[in-house]
DNA sequence: AGCAAGATCGCC
DNA sequence: GCGATCTTGCTG
């Protein structure tokens, strides 16, 4: 069965962990079986001195409070009708965090195809951040928890063929941040999201 | 208290 | 392309 990376995992600088999360598995496992989803794209947020980081004031609110805390937690949040999900990223006091922005289902395909509506094809259950969550059943409960706990937690996968980097999507007039090129996807996937060709 | 805006999605 | 509809944070 699937089991939680281990904690060193989530303790290198948030760019680096960025790119080895491209590959790796998310797992909820709920009474049903568990949800598995590959990994393909994620984003780097780079607080205080990245003006699209949510933590650029490096002021701890209680929205973005969890930022600052250790390696590995789980920082979620409410966008529109939408939740999204994070993982934090560098050392206590320092707000740095991944954005998981698509995945490629493995597991569970059934109750992620209810989860999503059953009316459209695969790719698109899980090719954008908003998509994943809720086809994986993410939502804000995972708040401040530990990605290595059950039942949401990293596993280890089989990585990637080649991760490629490009500039991150939707983020708007955030001063010279918006070029920095702080995604990172799978070469050629089919399933990581489509803004920005 | 009140309101504007956001790391989005799906339908018009 | 625009409207939905939720939470946060600042008083635009």
């Amino acid at each position: 069965m699937y089991k939680p990376i281990s904690d060193s995992f989530f303790e290198v600088p948030v760019l680096e962990l960025a790119q080895n999360l491209v590959g790796q598995y998310i797992v909820h496992n709920l009474e049903n079986g568990p949800l598995v989803a590959r990994i393909v794209e994620t984003e780097a947020y780079h607080g205080p001195e990245d003006q699209a980081a949510h933590s650029f004031s490096n002021r701890p609110t209680k929205r973005t409070e969890v930022m600052f805390g250790r390696a590995g937690l789980v920082y979620t949040y409410q966008m529109h009708t939408h939740t999204l999900m994070n993982v934090v990223a560098g050392a206590v006091g320092t707000p740095h965090a991944v954005l998981i922005r698509a995945g490629e289902p493995i597991e569970g395909l059934e109750q992620m195809g209810n989860n999503r509506g059953n009316h459209m094809k695969m790719k698109d259950w899980t090719n954008g951040p908003g998509k994943l969550t809720k086809a994986l059943g993410v939502n804000m409960d995972y708040y401040g928890r530990h990605w290595t706990e059950e039942p949401l937690f990293i596993a280890e996968g089989p990585g990637a063929i080649e991760v490629v980097t490009g500039p991150r999507v939707g983020i708007g007039n955030s001063g010279e941040a918006v070029d920095y090129p702080w995604r990172f996807f799978e070469k050629d996937n089919p399933f990581v999201s489509k803004y920005r060709p």
